[in-house]
DNA sequence: ATAAGACATCGGACTCTGTCAATATAGATG
DNA sequence: CATCTATATTGACAGAGTCCGATGTCTTAT
């Protein structure tokens, strides 16, 4: 099986474009890529997409990334939609509770995308 | 001259700590680092980013950058702000110009924190 | 000195976002 | 059924962000 150069995986959009040094971003790119940082950039979301990452198997239940902050309860879940939402969080259901699981290939993705060195111009 | 580890640059806030997806980031940490996700977190600042990474040398004139969009002129010019007061541009004024810079190690620090996957459990 | 061009700053209108209290939903248990 | 627990949704509000037109600053040219 090949992973097709073609795929525009709706979960994973930074997989959409050339790392930012090297090529120009078109307008579409942007606008499908801003999104996933948006949702990053915020410290408590931040937080959590590393608690979670970060937690052994990737995943870790609501009531634990709840008590890790001083927030209110509504305003963690409110959190966790948005990086859902954004394709960063999988999101399971075991009985009573809730486990959000780390896509690392969206992460992954973003990481390139932003962080790859520009190409060196070739000779001729 | 080393680049030396202990130093940590105001300029480079995400080289402060290990890739998300390995240790849980502090507080702290996470509002280093936020600031330099949501300056990015915007479609235009992307685009922009991303002219001026993409441009050869690096670095690219305002009226380069303005003409490239359909907003006004403060409009851009407060977006390079944002974006050099994160620590992601330079900037540099050449008699009547002024030429923004990208800053390559403050991208590839927010992408290898962002990007490097999880650490495999040592044996024992 | 005057004028013109490149860029920044200011002040406002409008939208978006983070947070909480209150409430809803859904599964487990008596 | 009633109840308890875990999580989500709603509604409200303050603060932050985006955008524009008007204006300011700095540099070069006449």
């Amino acid at each position: 099986m090949s992973k097709s150069l073609v795929v525009l995986s709706p979960a994973d959009p930074a997989a959409c474009c050339p790392p930012l040094s090297q090529v120009p971003l078109s307008a579409e790119q942007a606008g499908q890529v801003a999104p996933l940082l948006k949702a990053l950039a915020e410290p408590v979301r931040l937080r959590l997409m590393s608690l979670v990452a970060s937690h052994p198997g990737g995943e870790a239940c609501v009531c634990d990334l709840t008590n890790a902050f001083d927030l209110s309860q509504p305003t963690i879940s409110h959190h966790l939609k948005v990086l859902h939402e954004a394709g960063l969080l999988d999101r399971e259901k075991r009985g009573v509770w809730v486990y959000y699981g780390a896509r690392t290939e969206a992460l992954a993705s973003l990481g390139t995308l932003i962080g790859d060195p520009p190409q060196q111009p070739g000779p001729g």
